[in-house]
Formats: structure tokens, C-alpha cells, sequence
DNA sequence: CTGAACAACGATAACGATTCCTAAAAAGGA
DNA sequence: TCCTTTTTAGGAATCGTTATCGTTGTTCAG
């Protein structure tokens, strides 16, 4: 994998941010120091680097997916209303073992934990 | 809300599914009775009776969504290689109060829980 | 029973997020 | 530097879903 201007940059302003991003967003940020680069290239390389362990795709937030770039799994919280996520001050501990202990023809790899909750924007709008 | 043809049998091939379908594999199921219906028919359905609570919508299956004809909260196996669900066949017990119990700006609402794993034909096909 | 009012329908257009395509540009090793 | 390979920008295409709209079906007051 090169390491490109575009790629380079993608992947220190999503270090940059706390709030993970959307696709778009990030485009946004990016364009600020490369005017020229196209929302195809961001959404490529959020993928490559995704797929490559070095950030993380978050796929349960609504309709459009949102980047971390820290890949380490950590607990979300995630807005049901607007999808924005935010990181939870501290890990809960679960007995992983004991839950994913059922029985299945799937072949279980994990558990998938969030909190969920509605965000100060949000809740204000619905007063 | 009016109990029409339409929604009556959208209902009925939902709760005698065990597969949690998405919108486009009901719509092919209950044109097996009502050839005319249209899938935004079933997508208006799918919605109002899920808004209602008369079914669930699964959001976090990948990117098409899901149907499950029971509304009560149970624990889901997802396949995350095509997004197929299956029901777990025991509930877990978590601390719900101990996990919701932390510092942040959202009001949470609740958690999400599922079980991710692969499923016996996504597990053949990856050899 | 009749008809106004309104919910729901089928068909299809529109939408938003994402992926795909292609010719041109950039990267990196020899 | 030159060559090969990867990546890019830009735009078209795709896919799941939602919206629009004219028509049809229900309901209920008169």
C-alpha cells in the first residue's frame, strides 16, 4: 500500500477527530488542504484502510457508516436519532466466554455491544 | 390502521418465518398470493408495522435490512459475512443498570447486543 | 343507500450512500 | 531517469429505500 498525499492526509484528520466521522464529512475536512480531491477517493481509501486493521468502520449507526481511527474494539455510544457516535469513558466487563456459548450452526466470532442513547443535539430539537 | 389485504399477508409470512427476511425476500414470499403488490407497498408496510410494534426492524445486519415478526427484544446471531440473522436459543444475562451506568452527555436509552458470527453457507463458500 | 373524507394502493420517479469505470497522474524500485 | 504498478479525479452506475401521485377501497355521517 503507497502511502499517498490524499491517503496520508485522510488518515490524520480522522486521528484528528473524536467525533467519527461520516464518509462525507471527512471529505470535508480533507478538502480544506486538498481542494481537488474526489469523495470516490475517500470513500476508497477509508475501505483500504479499514481492511487493513489501520482504522475502523463503524456499521451500526443508521444509514451511513462512520470511521474511527482508533481500530482497537472500544465501547460506542451511539445516538438512535442522528447516528453520531461518541466513545464511552470506560469498558464494561462482560464474561465474553459465558455469552457467546450458545448453541448454533453459525461459527460465533464475537459479540457486538453498544450503548444507545440520544445525543444533546437531538434531544433538544425534540425539545 | 387499517388491516388490508396486502398488510394481513405482509404479517402473516413475516410470523411463519423463522429468517428474519429483508423487505425484498417478503415482497417475493407474498407475491406467491398477491402477484400485484408492490414493493414500495411492502416498504410502507414493513415500516408502519414496525413503528406500531407489531414487528422489529434489524438495522445492523449489513446493509440491507431486516424483519423479524417478533417484536420483543431477543438475541440475534448475525452472519457478518451476508447479514443473515438467526434467533439465539437462550437469552443471556447481563447487568444492564452496571453497563448503562456511565459518564457522558447522551441520555442512553439502551444497549444493543448481538452475537456476530459466520453462518453455515457463507462458511462453506470461504472454503 | 349515498357520497364525502380519507387511508392505502400500484407504478414509477427520486433520493442518498456507496461503488464502479476509465483515462491520466503519481509513486517507487531498478 | 525510466518503467511498471498503483492511485487518482471525475463522473456514471448501482442499490436499497422513500416519496409522489393518480386511482381504488373503506368508513361513516346524513
Amino acid at each position: 500500500m503507497r502511502l499517498t498525499k490524499q491517503r496520508k492526509i485522510i488518515l490524520e484528520k480522522l486521528r484528528h477527530s473524536r467525533s467519527h466521522p461520516t464518509a462525507v464529512q471527512v471529505y470535508d475536512q480533507v478538502r480544506s488542504e486538498l481542494p481537488n480531491i474526489s469523495l470516490g477517493t475517500v470513500y476508497r481509501n477509508l475501505d483500504i484502510l479499514s481492511k487493513e486493521g489501520i482504522i475502523s468502520k463503524i456499521e451500526t449507526c443508521g444509514d451511513q457508516k462512520r470511521f474511527d481511527g482508533i481500530p482497537d474494539p472500544h465501547l460506542h455510544i451511539i445516538c438512535s436519532c442522528c447516528g453520531k457516535v461518541q466513545d464511552a469513558p470506560k469498558e464494561p466487563d462482560i464474561d465474553m466466554d459465558q455469552l457467546t456459548r450458545v448453541e448454533t450452526d453459525f461459527k460465533i466470532t464475537g459479540v457486538r455491544l453498544e450503548l444507545l442513547g440520544v445525543c444533546p443535539e437531538c434531544n433538544q430539537e425534540n425539545n
